[in-house]
DNA sequence: TGTACATCAGTGAACGCGCGTTCACTGATGTAC
DNA sequence: TGTACATCAGTGAACGCGCGTTCACTGATGTAC
């Protein structure tokens, strides 16, 4: 054991985490580049000031959260693109792991889409780096695959930001139809499923 | 002739155009949900009280620059689309036009690939209608192709809205690159024809 | 064409308010002996 | 274990500033006769 952090390290974890997730809620409402900084300690319970402590400004407080945000859609994306393949049930399974990540973290979801293209230019550049990691990963899946044989690896990457950009796309729509009533995610899932139903086709008949 | 729109109705419109401008101007730096009244009326040159003759808010100015920006997009989206086809050389064509139209207009690009997912509802949801036109136009064009012979109207709109995310995606890839140098452009042409192809060849597929 | 009145786009002063940032501080936690 | 000093996360007062909105106004344009 040891070194378990320190009572003060601890609590100044806690406090930048309850900044990091008092940010999020209130970006359900607004952009980042509107997002004040007492807006934040407000929805904490500290002082202004308490927040220079932790962040330079809310531009930086928005790179946080982009680790945080695409943290959690790491692995979701790793395993969607490894079921999104050709087979139509592991497309079907991959569209759920979508729907349920989106419905687990709304919150997550809406910050990336919002603000991939926002008002503040570093938090679109850590968006735009990790999304190019991602599709780095999802060429590397698709590369293991028996039907790539004969791909080049631009195509694969070409073939990879294709699936990234339509994931993103399709959780947007559920995000937007988290409200909505039943028959309507199920209608953006079913579209889901063709869309990426017709991009397999095309990857199977590539190199005809 | 007699009705020619009066002195003061054309003036009122000329101050009406020019805070619509100049929002657009500022807005290439932050978004829709941190501009300020008086940031676009000191732009103009006018009172902050004029801003009231012409918009009740600036979520109000940002519904009427959703028409005047995706107006512009609107003419380009059919043709590409007619364009985007099967045929390698007419998917190249679109591309270009793509390019073309990011470079004649960027402000009206990144204000739609900004607000479309941005902070404030009512712009969200003018941006959102208009693609939803975007894409049962998009149809109606490639109902007209034989390649759609057998095609359910669902599976026409499912392909529809495809080529319309995907446009998107490429014009802000492109917007971005507006400063970057010229193999960054060639390189991002490149992928997005070869994502078009590759739809292309699924839904040439699709049915069989 | 000329006159008298109505309209209304744009003005400018004034308001209360919340913002980001500075600063010296406090008191609990950490460290050295 | 106990003591003396150092560190530093969070405080609270204070600042100057620009914000959105109100209001009564002005003077050019429009209209009726």
């Amino acid at each position: 054991m040891s070194h378990t952090l320190g009572i003060r390290q601890a609590q100044k974890q806690k406090t930048r985490q309850a900044l990091l997730e008092a940010a999020l809620g209130l970006l359900e409402e607004q952009s980042l580049s509107s997002l004040g900084l007492r807006e934040v300690t407000r929805a904490v319970g500290v002082a202004p000031t308490a927040f220079y402590r932790h962040f330079r400004s809310t531009a930086d407080l928005g790179v946080a959260l982009v680790e945080e945000a695409l943290g959690s859609l790491h692995a979701m994306i790793r395993t969607t693109v490894t079921a999104a393949d050709t087979g139509d049930e592991r497309i079907a399974r991959a569209v759920q792991l979508i729907a349920g990540h989106v419905a687990a973290y709304p919150a997550h979801v809406r910050f990336i889409a919002r603000e991939r293209h926002g008002g503040v230019q570093p938090v679109r550049e850590a968006i735009r780096d990790q999304l190019v990691r991602f599709a780095e990963e999802v060429r590397d899946e698709l590369a293991k695959d028996a039907v790539s044989e004969g791909w080049s690896d631009a195509d694969l990457l070409m073939l990879a930001h294709l699936y990234v950009d339509q994931m993103l796309v399709t959780a947007s729509l559920f995000l937007e139809s988290l409200d909505a009533p039943q028959e309507e995610q199920e209608r953006i899932r079913q579209v889901a499923t063709r869309q990426l139903r017709l991009i397999g086709i095309g990857r199977r008949h590539w190199l005809d």
